[in-house]
DNA sequence: TAGATTGTTAATCGATTAACAATC
DNA sequence: TAGATTGTTAATCGATTAACAATC
């Protein structure tokens, strides 16, 4: 086996469905709510309802984890929550390093849900002299320059980048460069990465641009209504 | 007509297809870069090769905004800008508040692309007392009490909510109560509107829950293949 | 003209949903 | 038992991709 991975696919194994995939948070939430009430068990019929789903894609949905339940009962509800938590691996805590310590990375280290899922930003990196040797929520923020050392050092796996677009891709290729093996970027610069690292992008104006579709769609249409049958090719 | 509207259907006119409607963001961001670096025409070809699509994609992508190109030349990239952006509704100015002015509601406010997508923040509002008469990067910050006035005298279509997800819902139905159009969800609760309001939820885990899925595909392809064709069921 | 490209219809693919047997 | 539910196979739906005619 060598080093330069000729053969590694895009997807490892067979890679679940990302629609799937990205539904699973919604069910953990869900059920720690019931968890909360002190319920115990939960079908997929209770579940659907409370998100707006139907029964079935939630049960097939939850099928990926291997969790099995029992009919007329449901799931028991801290297993599923643990299925759910071991499937995307988020019992276990993965070390994070954050680059771009401006106000988007401080949101992401504030926000507390990511540590939950086993998200731990062990630090953040800047240019500004300003900000490094600061804390920021606990975090401390040194130079870009010393990210290498600290990600080997650290055995950091996790990327994440909050910088401007222009040094987007430099920042990558300095965490590849160090070793991280998972790049998570809010940058809208599609970076390019070697197959050995796995790379998800949030596309933060995607969100707004389905938003503004419905927005437009809501005004057009009271205005057709309002100028009453009044057709306009 | 009445206010009432039983029969407004979830899809006013017929709806885009979501995927389509997220990718227009990314043409518009490399049109603009061809657009600076003096290019007047750009093909699905080129386009696509350059976001890593396909130009079939691309192309039928397009179309939803209505451009026409000519073969063997391409799209004028001046006239493809305008008509994505007039598709959205990204070239007409609406006003929002922003409910929440903690460091998510901070980057919000923060981040320009969304000025350029004409999403005009007019005030952000929050309990906190400390905050309640600052700016926060130029926009001002009120009470939450304030917030149904300002929505009425300013004429606000859009509400922005980034409070704890405790306090989701009641900041919505202010929203609702006030006579906001669209509400830009970041709270991760799933929004009860009615239908003269749309709502568009942005879930920051689910984009997690995706990388977590790779990382976790990649460390385990890496075992199976460190402990060679050893397979286990 | 030849060839690159657009625009569109048809085929394919993948995700959602329906149908139904198994089960507690 | 009857009925609600799981688990799974089949049908449907929608988005992607292939095929190809039209065009500059």
């Amino acid at each position: 086996m060598n080093k330069s991975e000729k053969n590694v696919p895009q997807d490892y194994k067979k890679g679940y469905p990302s629609p799937s995939l990205q539904r699973l948070p919604l069910y953990l939430r869900q059920l720690k709510l019931y968890q909360h009430e002190g319920v115990e068990r939960a079908s997929c019929t209770r579940i659907a309802q409370d998100l707006g789903l139907i029964s079935v894609q939630v049960r097939k949905d939850l099928s990926m984890t291997g969790i099995s339940g029992r009919p007329k009962v449901g799931y028991n509800i801290d297993e599923l929550i643990n299925r759910i938590e071991s499937f995307l691996g988020w019992d276990k805590k993965r070390k994070a390093v954050l680059v771009g310590a401006g106000a988007l990375g401080g949101a992401i280290l504030g926000y507390a849900g990511f540590v939950e899922h086993g998200l731990s930003i062990c630090a953040a990196f800047d240019v500004d002299k300003n900000k490094i040797g600061t804390s920021i929520r606990s975090c401390p923020v040194y130079s870009i320059d010393d990210l290498e050392s600290f990600v080997e050092q650290n055995q950091i796996v996790i990327g994440i980048v909050t910088v401007p677009q222009s040094v987007a891709q430099l920042v990558a290729d300095k965490m590849i460069h160090a070793g991280i093996r998972a790049i998570w970027n809010y940058s809208p610069v599609r970076l390019v990465t070697p197959p050995s690292v796995v790379c998800e992008t949030v596309q933060l104006s995607s969100s707004f641009a389905v938003l503004s579709s419905k927005v437009k769609s809501m005004l057009a249409a009271e205005k057709e209504t309002s100028s009453n049958s009044q057709s306009k090719d």
